[in-house]
DNA sequence: CGACGTGTTGATCTCTCTCAATTAGAGTGG
DNA sequence: CCACTCTAATTGAGAGAGATCAACACGTCG
């Protein structure tokens, strides 16, 4: 049995879960298994597995990647507390991602069947893990944008405005000292198609620029405007748009 | 009224969706309201467009991308018949990606709501669109590793093969004769992250080396072994894992 | 103390991009 | 029927962003 209840999940604390019932959270909770605790750099989920139980994490970083038989690897996204794992192989046939841990990480694990579970029991929660879903796909759409087509400026630029933004959300200060940032270059260039060695000196480069600032696994954003820009975040002066048909 | 009854939509044929009961029929139906035809190279969403219908691919070819403010664009993924469309950007803030057509095109639009009416009406429905939506980030998850890791061969090895398997899913003969293939070079190249010029002497050089043939809008695998080592499809040996919590 | 992981920097090398020019249809209008 | 235009494919040449190779600094740790 469980013994932290699901009412401190950080999944309550995002927009959609807010609304949860009670009865929701009796339901979630019954179909955890159990939790799993893992240190640093730890796999939690191996490339190829099969049959792979459905996780949430808890505490910690990780990250979901692929890897092709010679060693090159890339990253697909990077994981905060509150993130689902193990929704895109769900009775998939082909080959997953891996997940390995950046911090030492706490995971939540469900039964196997419990995707179809909360779809049956609660629409409201089915409907929800849809939306998770789509929206972490969105994530991987924008990372396909900067590896396929933006230069090896532009996409550090972004993946630091993102990664801060998701960091920061999790901190009641926001962020005005800087966030968490786990991650090694080595990480940085998997997650962006780069080479280390590269992703070194773009980053040094930006760093006497003065656009942001990186020191004992901090991260402190010194213009988030010139990195914006840089990113073309925002950039484009196209406006909303109504429905075409 | 819709003209067509829901029963002759490519999606039942999926696998997913070959139990599906009258009653859940009636409901699908219930909640489309229209159908649209475009031509080829139209746009059915626009980049930045707000408050976008549900809509399903019922003909044709098309394709999700994003482009940066100066023109760059990367293609997220190629639809076909029986792919969703909008799960990504429902109740989504943030801009979300184009879609084109690649041919003449009908769509099947639905209500705004559908997603939801859908997951509260049928659990099963919601059940097999969660795991829609997770398979299609599968898709831009390979995507992004062969954009990320891959040389241009490589890429467009795996291009080939994967819209291979899909096309000839889609037709009675499997492919035997090759299939159709309505993409030009620089749907290719915006495909996989490289320039136009780069992708014309890639395809080229593997046309020459006799892995496929590509004439009329039609595509001829001559060599998928060749093609599939080139990938590194497969080529790695890790034999399948259990679970390692 | 030596081994190791991570970060840093300089020096080449090369894959891919950009620029340019040509060819081959498919329309289109006179 | 024939110029004229457009788009897609093709090929060569030169340029450049980023990869690879190599060395070194620094802190941690057994």
């Amino acid at each position: 049995m469980p013994d932290v209840p699901c009412a401190n999940c950080p999944l309550r604390t995002l927009p959609l879960f807010i609304e949860q019932s009670s009865d929701e959270q009796v339901l979630v909770q019954s179909l955890k298994k159990r939790e799993v605790s893992l240190k640093a750099d730890a796999t939690l989920v191996h490339e190829g597995q099969t049959d792979t139980p459905l996780y949430t994490l808890l505490e910690g970083w990780a990250f979901r990647y692929k890897t092709l038989s010679d060693g090159r690897r890339q990253i697909l996204t990077f994981l905060l507390p509150g993130d689902f794992i193990g929704v895109q192989q769900k009775m998939g046939d082909s080959a997953a991602h891996g997940v390995d841990t950046l911090t030492e990480a706490k995971f939540c694990v469900f039964q196997r069947d419990a995707l179809w579970e909360l779809h049956r029991r609660s629409p409201t929660m089915g409907f929800n893990i849809t939306w998770l879903t789509a929206h972490e796909e969105s994530l991987v759409d924008d990372t396909l944008l900067s590896v396929g087509r933006r230069s090896a400026e532009e996409r550090i630029a972004m993946l630091l405005i993102l990664l801060f933004k998701r960091a920061a959300a999790l901190q009641a200060d926001g962020g005005v000292q800087g966030v968490r940032f786990p991650l090694t270059q080595q990480h940085i260039a998997d997650g962006l198609g780069l080479s280390l060695v590269h992703t070194n000196k773009t980053l040094r480069k930006l760093e006497r620029r003065g656009l942001h600032h990186l020191a004992d696994g901090r991260l402190y954003m010194r213009d988030v405007k010139a990195l914006a820009r840089l990113a073309d975040l925002y950039g484009d002066g196209r406006p909303p748009q109504r429905p075409l048909v």
